[in-house]
RNA sequence: CGCGGGGUGGAGCAGUCUGGUAGCUCGUCGGGCUCAUAACCCGAAGGUCGCGGGUUCAAAUCCCGCCCCCGCCA
């Protein structure tokens, strides 16, 4: 089997986690869990950007030092993530020492091929975007993305010659197409390059809130190149070389639309001036849109997780992040449609067929739950939803596997209906259609347990296999026949209470 | 201006690369079932696939033009 590196970005400390943090979270987590199914080696990484001119500015506005309004904005993102089950292996914090004795090992490899040099840069600044402006680019004399005023800033910065690397970015997405997913996303990122890349300024000297340049302690580093190398940092560069050879290049870099720029370009430049590869692929999604605007602190839309967990549980919140938009383009959130999803899917569906089942084997079978049989014929819908469920978390579908996944479900509920065991005598007949629908929860249960992984666990439990599905490994917990029989049955609560 | 994406039954999507009965989920209507969380199953209605040309025996799918929506240009 072989090793399974993914992360999300690092999340800014300024801002409290909303469910578009919570979206790219999940999805890595899911795609995560589903690597660990399939035996992989997984390093799942998330963690929180910490330093910066905003954080600064927004730790002085409460009158705290900026690490402690990092110390307290991390911890929520922990807590949020905890609330959602997120299974990561490391949470990284760029205020860490480790962080920072990588930033400087890279930087410095960096400097010493050539590639960081002294400038001047001046110009119109906006300190909310950490971002220069050319005057057409104002509206109203404001920033353009936050409307803010903008201010004349003038200093001597490092600069990475990133414009050296236009010719190797695209020989290497030439090279590696799948470097970038979806598609789109790829011919916008060579769009970008084409156009002309210009030298970047990496430093500041106008506060002090970053990594320190290892060459000149009088500049910290620019947010951007000190966030990147997070994801180099986790693995053990600079500090545990084997460990990092073993997992870089990372397998997935799970981002927002908003941030590809930074991570198709900036950061595979940065990567090949130090001397090392470029991610295997950076996967873009589309923002999650409340009602068709996007989520911001100021439009004060912002739903945060825990509104959806306390209301619908963590499964059913990280169902929906999952099913409801497919990866890639904008999905448009709305508690309608959170609550239609959750009736059909998980009430009417996964849930109701729980019931019903451990309801007849309760009132046929004594409450033992009976083998399948051997020619079912939902033995080979089986094998068609593994192989769809499979490919789809394999091109990064989340979507399309749990509706694969659920073309399981629908196939039972069906079989039920044309086989009516509860109309039947008690015997092998009777044993024979319940136990297919035993063993088809049983395969569902596995397959979904990436996306709900408490909901999979607790009908496990009731299905009165021993273990649980997290330790199953696939492909062969997916081969039909897997439930043993004679195993007792317990009906229990809806896992999924219709809604409304 | 340029670059990129999108426009498919009431809603949300797939199909477009590799032309050839337009598929899925939800919703609606009719029927069945009454084991189950008024859930489940079966069937039906509903689309000139943004507009106009072209290529072809045949186009949602290829080509040309246009309209509308969105994103990128930090």
């Amino acid at each position: 089997m072989g090793k399974f590196y993914t992360t999300t970005p690092i999340y800014y400390v300024n801002d409290a986690p909303h469910i578009g943090h919570a979206y790219t979270t999940v999805i890595g987590d899911a795609l995560c869990r589903w690597r660990r199914l399939l035996g992989d080696d997984v390093l799942f990484l998330t963690g929180t950007d910490e330093y910066g001119l905003k954080n600064s500015q927004a730790a002085a506005a409460l009158e705290v030092h900026p690490q402690e309004l990092a110390d307290r904005n991390s911890r929520r993102f922990r807590q949020a993530w905890d609330e959602l089950d997120i299974a990561y292996d490391d949470f990284i914090r760029t205020t860490e020492p480790r962080h920072t004795k990588a930033v400087q090992a890279f930087l410095q490899a960096i400097y010493e091929n050539g590639d960081i040099e002294l400038g001047t840069y001046e110009g119109l600044y906006c300190v909310a975007c950490e971002a220069y402006y050319n005057e057409d680019d104002l509206v109203d004399g404001n920033c353009p993305v936050h409307g803010r005023p903008v201010e004349w800033m003038q200093e001597d910065n490092w600069f990475f010659r990133l414009s050296r690397y236009q010719q190797r970015l695209l020989d290497h997405y030439e090279a590696h197409p799948e470097a970038v997913y979806p598609t789109t996303r790829l011919n916008e990122v060579l769009g970008i390059i084409r156009q002309g890349l210009q030298d970047i300024s990496i430093s500041r000297s106008s506060f002090d809130w970053g990594v320190p340049l290892p060459w000149d302690p009088s500049q910290v580093t620019w947010v951007w190149f000190d966030a990147l190398p997070n994801y180099i940092t986790a693995p053990g560069y600079a500090t545990d070389p084997e460990r990092f050879a073993h997992w870089w290049p990372a397998d997935y870099h799970l981002v927002g639309k908003d941030i590809i720029r930074f991570h198709a370009v900036y950061w595979p430049a940065m990567l090949m001036a130090a001397g090392l590869e470029p991610p295997r692929c950076v996967a873009s999604h589309g923002w999650l849109l409340v009602s068709g605007e996007k989520m911001s602190k100021t439009r004060l839309n912002q739903i945060v997780p825990a509104d959806l967990t306390n209301d619908f549980g963590v499964d059913a919140t990280r169902y929906h992040l999952l099913r409801d938009t497919p990866f890639g383009p904008d999905g448009d959130f709305s508690y309608e449609g959170m609550v239609a999803r959750y009736n059909a899917d998980l009430a009417n569906n996964l849930g109701n067929l729980v019931s019903r089942v451990a309801t007849v084997v309760g009132s046929k079978c004594g409450s033992v739950g009976p083998a399948p049989s051997p020619d079912s014929p939902l033995r080979e819908v089986c094998e068609e939803v593994y192989a769809a469920t499979a490919a789809a978390w394999d091109r990064l579908s989340p979507s399309e596997a749990l509706e694969a996944t659920w073309r399981l479900i629908r196939e039972t509920n069906a079989h039920l209906e044309a086989n009516e065991p509860w109309k039947a005598e008690p015997g092998p007949a009777v044993d024979a259609v319940l136990g297919d629908a035993l063993e088809a929860l049983r395969v569902v249960t596995v397959l979904a347990s990436p996306a709900v992984p408490r909901a999979c666990a607790e009908i496990w439990r009731r299905l009165g296999l021993p273990g649980s599905p997290v330790e199953q490994r696939l492909p062969e917990a997916a081969e039909w026949g897997g439930y043993p029989g004679g195993r007792p049955v317990e009906k229990g609560a809806p896992l999924f209470p219709r809604r409304r």
